[in-house]
DNA sequence: GCTATTCATTCCGATACCGCATGAATCACT
DNA sequence: AGTGATTCATGCGGTATCGGAATGAATAGC
């Protein structure tokens, strides 16, 4: 009965798994339409990679290059599966760079968009820096928003209503809009004193066409109509695509920007952006939060950066008169 | 001068590559936590997953479980590097299970939507199977629009205004839109004779959130606008996602629908639905266009398919009154 | 302390992979 | 047409890798 190994050899035989190696064989040679070059890439001989090609074809069943003379030519399948492989390839490169970077290190990702990581993150970011020398920093803002469970940043911090996002996910600061504008724009010609005095001046304004829902609450239309100007037509009105580069227009003295308080009060303690119009500043519903992924809350460093994190929102908070106490209570967590 | 393979050797155990063998390991032991039950589903002994994991763990350089006496666990660098490889495995050996599958047989992919497919192209499919049952068809209609160049589809059929579209794509149809609904619906009371009558039905409509480029040209309020009707209020409202919804809600007699001519027109034949409204046509800009894959262009298959699909094109352009013309020059392309 | 469970390790045979040399096919040029 | 050059395929031999069986090491439960 030699049954117990016969199936066995013919599996062997019939699904031998694919090799990484020969997926990058296959992709060398596409890229380069001829064997010794992409031999010579990979630091192989071209008859390595030619029986690499071989062994996928037989893989397959279907021929993966068709080969002339003089030249080489990609099959329809040995395109199929050059662009399954060729992005998973990749992928798997990436993980393993990522791995090996942070091997041994204590390393924080942090998933969060491009406005809030310019304009308050990275401003702060230095400070963590200096007292933890030994934490490395990773900022993910592509604005793509990210499963915490599935995806590799440890932590998050995302800008919804109250209401929409997770339970165990912390307050850092609400959110207050005003007018500011350089100093230097407002010494210019007569002072600005209420509201209807806006029209001298452009109005920058975002025309975020990604994030529909949250739009309506940051709009100058809604300032003025909150202020009995209705019907204002500003001097100018100006357009950006992303906070920061409106708060870039306000710095350079563009025009009057709808600021986010949060975002800005670093600006304007430091006198480089000014509020115009005191008393100006309206209530928005939205909230800044952390989310930290629970199979990441017990490593230290988490748990350092979100104590520094949360003692930074506390200063914001009461720099935005927000937050009328001290920050112990965020410190002690 | 031993120069020309010390450096190669050195090279070979420093980066080695990574084996997809291994990382299948990985994925089985992350998935039973037990290295012996991960075994036994590899059709392996434990001893080689043991050294398969090893393997990788000196290649990344981390620790990739954390081995308890009586348990395993996932370490953060080890889910990393399977959330990374688990999806990439999967497009791999879906696309070599594809290609096997469709090894030396002959196949059309076509990337369409949802609503076209169920109400056009699939009712039409099975003429086309009768003719070359030896041509497979695979329709991907997940709605999420592909690029031709660099996914695996031959095909694909579009929905867009003329102008927006590639210049090598072939026009099927436009469109028009009409009120339909059961006959079945309108027998019982009194006849529909003019468009201020549609108060007395229910109205379908779609509630199409994602393509909100599009929706306005087929909204009833447009319909009734053209009709001189701005303020008809129906007897009721209903919202569906997807035209199809749409159709079949119209076919059980539960409203009348604002139909796309090109998708009705076999109902219409048939006499499952009918115009309720004579001269109740309205056009919107849209057109049906066929784009092929340029790399794909010269399979035969595809041809055939092609001509097949512009000659039915041609059919439902009679069918609709688009075209008064036989088929004979779409069929002789 | 004994036993059962589980992962790591050692040894050995199988084989997959590589490099070298050579063959086969075709194109370019005389 | 013939010759050389280019390019991929193939036969062969050596080596590294891999898998299986048996055994060791650690520990949790009793």
């Amino acid at each position: 009965m030699s049954d117990a190994i016969a199936p066995n050899t013919e599996i062997r035989l019939r699904t031998r798994p694919i090799s990484m190696g020969h997926l990058r064989a296959l992709e060398a040679v596409a890229r380069h339409l001829n064997f010794r070059a992409a031999a010579e890439e990979l630091a192989l001989t071209q008859s390595a990679v030619s029986r690499q090609i071989q062994s996928l074809e037989e893989e397959v069943g279907v021929p993966l290059f068709l080969r002339h003379t003089r030249a080489v030519e990609l099959t329809g399948a040995g395109g199929q599966l050059l662009r399954a492989a060729m992005p998973s390839l990749e992928r798997i490169d990436a993980a393993v760079r990522q791995i090996r970077r942070t091997a041994g290190r204590k390393s924080v990702a942090i998933s969060t968009w491009a406005s809030f990581a310019s304009m308050w993150l990275i401003p702060r970011l230095e400070a963590f820096q200096a007292e933890y020398p030994d934490i490395d920093i990773r900022i993910d803002a592509t604005d793509n928003p990210v499963d915490l469970d599935t995806s590799d940043v440890d932590l998050a911090i995302r800008y919804t209503q109250p209401g929409s996002v997770r339970a165990d996910a912390v307050r850092l600061f609400g959110e207050q809009l005003t007018p500011v504008a350089s100093p230097w724009l407002l010494k210019s010609g007569a002072p600005l004193r209420k509201p209807a005095d806006l029209a001298r001046f452009a109005l920058l304004e975002a025309s975020d066409t990604h994030r529909v829902q949250h739009i309506e609450w940051l709009t100058w239309r809604r300032w003025l109509e909150l202020n009995q100007q209705p019907r204002l037509e500003p001097k100018r009105w100006m357009y950006f695509n992303y906070a920061h580069q409106i708060a870039q227009a306000a710095l350079t003295g563009q025009g009057i920007a709808l600021a986010r308080m949060p975002l800005v009060a670093d600006s304007l303690a430091s006198g480089d952006l000014v509020e115009v119009l005191p008393g100006g500043r309206i209530d928005t519903p939205m909230v800044y939060w952390l989310l930290v992924g629970a199979r990441n809350s017990s490593r230290p460093e988490i748990q350092a950066f979100c104590d520094w994190l949360l003692a930074q929102a506390a200063i914001t908070r009461q720099a935005t008169g927000e937050d009328p106490h001290t920050a112990s209570q965020a410190l002690t967590r």
